[in-house]
DNA sequence: GCTCCGGCTGGACATCCTGTCCAGTGAAAT
DNA sequence: ATTTCACTGGACAGGATGTCCAGCCGGAGC
């Protein structure tokens, strides 16, 4: 779905301040309150917006350690390992991938000693051949949407 | 931050609905508004909820294809290359690792051929030495945080 | 055993926001 | 020129919010 520059205006006002309603955001953006609540309600039909869910921070939960690993699957158990996968709740994403491996997910730990543990639930399922494990350090990018929504607000 | 029962019912709670409001959400837990408020004033000032900000799908803004690149950077070009990555809208996360790479970074691009571009603007860039990207094809398992989060409410 | 304290309850209050209408205006497309 | 569409500014009832408060309870510490 295209959205144009008021649309990129409104992701972004709403990421920098969430808790900001329809009312103060078209004060904010110099619009009528119908049209924050109709641009609102087309994000959200269009999918652009899925929800405005709770962020978590899997650290302050007492998870501090990130981790991807690159699992080598068996022909024929994809099903099965995706299901063993979604049953842990350490794995935080997962993405079936081109490449060398044919999974990679996210993981999280307790502590790098507690990764271990992690990652050996995680390959402690006969479908997985291999996996291959790399400890994320530091996180100089977060994950963020905003420079892509004002691309796309530009591009229209 | 340790979290109990209650705070965990709550964070799935408004994971599943964010829409409703605090009044809404002790009326589904069967308590008072007055404690769903002070629990959530204490998760954010925990750091456990970082916000509610919207979370948008790339796929939906006509950034449909996911990968993900493993960067070789030449010594003492961290810093240079963190803020090259940070300039390039498609790159949504960037992490430093151990392992093979140094860097770990998720991009998003128009199609197959554009993430050509993608990735031509990210490795082009002196401090970068190799880069190695895989596509993601599938995702089974979406960016997720309640199993973990009721895994930790469980442990109190 | 007793007291203190923190957390929860249930209620109050004024203020503000929400969802949902509507008629009028302007601009762009046909 | 006419139609169409989005935006405006306003209205309305209903409800939620932020913020108090007194009272109650159970656990921790003395």
């Amino acid at each position: 779905m295209a959205i144009d520059g008021l649309d990129g205006r409104l992701i972004t006002l709403l990421d920098a301040e969430p808790r900001i309603g329809v009312l103060e955001a078209s004060r904010r953006l110099g619009v009528a309150r119908g049209t924050v609540q109709a641009r609102l309600d087309r994000l959200r039909a269009g999918g652009v917006i899925r929800g405005f869910g709770p962020q978590v921070d899997p650290a302050a939960l007492g998870y501090p350690v990130t981790a991807f690993a690159t699992l080598e699957i068996r022909q024929g158990q994809g099903a099965d390992v995706r299901a063993h996968l979604a049953g842990v709740p350490e794995v935080l994403e997962l993405h079936t991938t081109t490449g060398e491996g044919d999974m990679l997910c996210r993981l999280v730990a307790r502590s790098n000693a507690d990764l271990q543990r992690v990652i050996d639930r995680v390959v402690g399922f006969e479908g997985i051949v291999r996996a291959s494990t790399t400890i994320a350090l530091e996180n100089p990018v977060p994950l963020r949407i905003i420079p892509l929504v004002e691309q796309a607000a530009q591009e229209s």
